[in-house]
DNA sequence: GTTAGGTGCTTCAAATTCGAAGCAGATAAG
DNA sequence: CTTATCTGCTTCGAATTTGAAGCACCTAAC
């Protein structure tokens, strides 16, 4: 009676429960070296990267937001303590001035040198370690896929504005 | 001169990039199934279904956490607003004093139970409609390697506990 | 059996995170 | 040009999360 059609396979159920596994397991190892070694936290450090390989290091707020996947909110506040550190700057754009426009600095990007490194390294050692060549060309295009059809959906920051 | 011996090939780096991306995307999309239908965030929906799976639906504090990759004193937060819904108990080990042991309660079966199939049904729509049954397979094979190798590193349980 | 250290959990303070609401500039419709 | 709506960002308050410190019990070495 308490049967539902199970609509997931036990293949697909153990894919989906590795995955959740390994994210979170990875998050806090990965976390741990980012700290250590350049006092970042995994937003800050992903936002940094982000800026780094962007077009002249500059990016809008939302745009930055989206792209860590992250809330307007909390990327307001993690762009302040950048900021204050400065490893960015904010100012606002010439062409949209509600747009606030975040670049990167050369401490910034001295940082992000500092860091990147041992991070590949750590992610090298937890993640593809027990990998073949094929295993991690199999996840990069299955990811891939999947993470392409999320993002078809509208993204955070077009969340409700709900009439009034 | 900035050039460090890329330790990370192009495919590594996108499979890495495209995991975190997936599961950034997949969390919040997910929660919002969990917190709508059931009132639970992703933690407590990890929580009962560890339980529900456990034998007699009980299990340490200690364990669960360790299972579902959380802090211990997040998990003694998240288990006292359980326990206040009324969704699990704890009680005293007779077997060691210290610990503490958390079971689900009827109640608990219940949310689960209404929760699951609505679960189910999000992650098969977000994660699976993109992927054939081969990759679904292969990523839990993939993944499946994964955790097993980050699950042999000390948990978190472990962390620190410095001489004075 | 006493003592030193280990283990299980909670309390605490501090940091982070989010959504809702607010503000101001942009855009479109008439 | 005016008004209604939309969009980009920040502020705000509330909830969550964490590591460190603390408490109590357990274990083992002597």
């Amino acid at each position: 009676m308490t049967e539902q059609p199970a609509s997931l396979t036990p293949t697909q159920l153990s894919a989906y429960f590795a995955l959740t596994e390994v994210s979170s397991l990875l998050r806090p190892a990965v976390e741990k070296q980012l700290r250590d070694v350049g006092a970042l936290s995994y937003v800050q450090f992903q936002l940094l990267a982000r800026l780094g390989d962007a077009v002249d290091g500059r990016s809008r707020m939302t745009d930055l937001a989206d792209g860590v996947v992250y809330s307007r909110s909390g990327l307001t506040y993690q762009a302040q303590s950048l900021e204050e550190r400065g490893l960015i700057t904010r100012s606002p754009s010439p062409d949209d001035e509600r747009s606030t426009i975040v670049a990167i600095t050369a401490a910034g990007r001295a940082v992000l040198q500092a860091v990147f490194p041992g991070h590949i390294e750590a992610v090298r050692g937890l993640l593809f370690t027990p990998l073949s060549d094929d295993d991690a060309s199999d996840l990069a295009r299955i990811l891939g896929r999947v993470s392409a059809h999320l993002r078809a959906a509208p993204p955070r920051s077009a969340a409700r504005r709900r009439k009034t």
